[in-house]
DNA sequence: GACGAACGGTATGGATTTGATACCGGTATC
DNA sequence: GATACCGGTATCAAATCCATACCGTTCGTC
């Protein structure tokens, strides 16, 4: 059972995987159900700056692919549920390592920044 | 040493940093960079469908992030390698991570999608 | 029962990114 | 001199993203 695929293939389906992941707010919207389950209007404020159809879109998409589930609550008034399925929180902990990644490293490229400022 | 910096959060640099690395292009480039330095028409060849002007751009974001270094080398013909810098290296990690996991789960995305079809 | 607010989104239209394709100057090689 | 390779640019079209406004339903308040 070895590397059955290859992301730096152009027609392999694993490209679209890791596109699907790389797109703009992925990584922030897996992050952001990391402590269970959030309505559309939490992740909304949560996730700072996102706008309601980029986070729609990109839920249906992430839904699509079976990385989280979406749950309507037949409640009045009706209220709707985003979260992390097993495949979603598998995702999750690669993302979250590229998460607490750039949280730390903001000092050192921000220092690679100066440096490249100084230069000009 | 608690957490200083959060995604999450509009303003945060972390915010930019990490919008750098979830860019169309930079898992491909970091793990392409993973067996060393390599050219780029290499680099080009390596990462099938990715054109020299993303490529170039690309390059550039990680240079003036401190992820990645160009040497020219002053020989005839002239001779371009790119390779990691130790912060890239770093960065490297979680990376590789997000690629296997894009290449483990293909199936488990197919089949998602494939159910989302029956539905439909 | 009119008024306003919250929820879970859509609609529209402009700005930004990405992509496809062609091209270019310099240096070998034939 | 003709051709090919390297490391890119230039140009323009297409996809994506963002800002802003709006909508229908439900609720609490008067």
């Amino acid at each position: 059972m070895g590397k059955a695929y290859n992301v730096m293939a152009a027609t392999c389906p694993s490209r679209t995987v890791l596109h699907r992941i790389g797109a703009r707010w992925t990584v922030f919207i897996v992050n952001a159900l990391d402590d269970g389950p959030r309505r559309f209007t939490e992740l909304k404020a949560h996730i700072q700056g996102i706008t309601p159809k980029v986070l729609t879109e990109t839920l249906r998409s992430l839904e699509a692919d079976g990385l989280i589930s979406r749950h309507e609550y037949d409640e009045s008034p009706p209220r709707v549920e985003y979260a992390l399925t097993p495949l979603g929180r598998s995702l999750l902990v690669p993302l979250r390592a590229v998460r607490l990644w750039a949280e730390q490293h903001v000092p050192d490229i921000e220092a690679a920044r100066a440096r490249r400022h100084d230069h000009a």
